[in-house]
DNA sequence: CTTATTTCAGATATACTGATATTA
DNA sequence: CTAATATCAGTATATCTGAAATAA
């Protein structure tokens, strides 16, 4: 005999961590929209523009890789970077790692956003301290190298 | 004069706290897009359940205002959760706020879903020590709470 | 032959804006 | 008259899956 539906009355959402943080990003996640979308990014297209900053080159393969989408996601997104002339995708046989880079004015994008991403790290900015500010940052550094590390 | 682009090589977003809560958030939404979806909800769809069992008969509105989105997307997420007999929205007249709540299968498909979640916060789940998940946690309760209230 | 890469095409999902009707 | 609520309709965007061609 199971006693009725484990009723969820004894689950305190609020000390699940991983629920935490889901809510959490919601309304950081609406920040960086703000901040970014003032320079004309999206919070993805600068995660990609910022990879290539320190990987020039890197392929689409690569980019999807390290942003947890599919090529197809990426490759779309490339063409539109591409249009707006902020990256150059090596013209390549298809079959063969295409490599990007960022071009001048993808760069100059990226130096007018890291500014606004910037701010959103102030002291204060996010309602903690400087010191509880760097302790959360890395626990989320442990925590996002755990779970991707199958291991 | 200003010289040349500023360039974001002094730049390092792993110092920047929003934004590594912005890539731990990919790799732990799959999990819960994961871990959900073999219960047959999104994140979003567990996140207003949830609300409904601590706050039966909240309206559509409320709902909305809580999660951070418009009411029309919970107004649909509301009609797609009433077809499959989770919720049920009072029959009011129009104009007026409806009170949704959940149905018997509604708690317990929450029912369902709730252990899966608790695993996720199971010790080590996280890569983190129970401690250091309880600090990540309050950190972050307390990150959006500030964000949340404008003051 | 197998695997990796890119690309084309189509499908899906989610949230949005705008406009409307109703009520307090 | 104003503000809040719900809803109908249309739009936009971002992701995905599937299939194909090429190359190592």
């Amino acid at each position: 005999m199971q006693d009725a539906t484990p009723s969820p009355d004894d689950f305190d959402p609020e000390t699940v961590t991983g629920w935490t943080l889901v809510r959490a990003y919601q309304v950081v996640a609406r920040r960086f929209y703000e901040v970014l979308g003032s320079v004309g990014l999206t919070p993805m297209q600068f995660g990609v523009l910022l990879d290539l900053s320190t990987r020039p080159g890197a392929s689409q393969a690569d980019l999807a890789r390290r942003n947890l989408v599919t090529p197809q996601s990426i490759g779309e997104l490339l063409v539109s970077l591409e249009q707006r002339g902020l990256v150059h995708r090596a013209a390549a046989r298809p079959g063969t790692a295409h490599a990007v880079t960022l071009t001048d004015d993808g760069r100059r994008a990226l130096a007018r956003a890291v500014p606004a991403v910037r701010d959103l790290n102030a002291p204060g900015a996010l309602g903690l301290t400087a010191e509880q500010a760097e302790t959360l940052n890395t626990l989320l550094h442990t925590l996002r190298r755990a779970l991707s590390d199958p291991s």
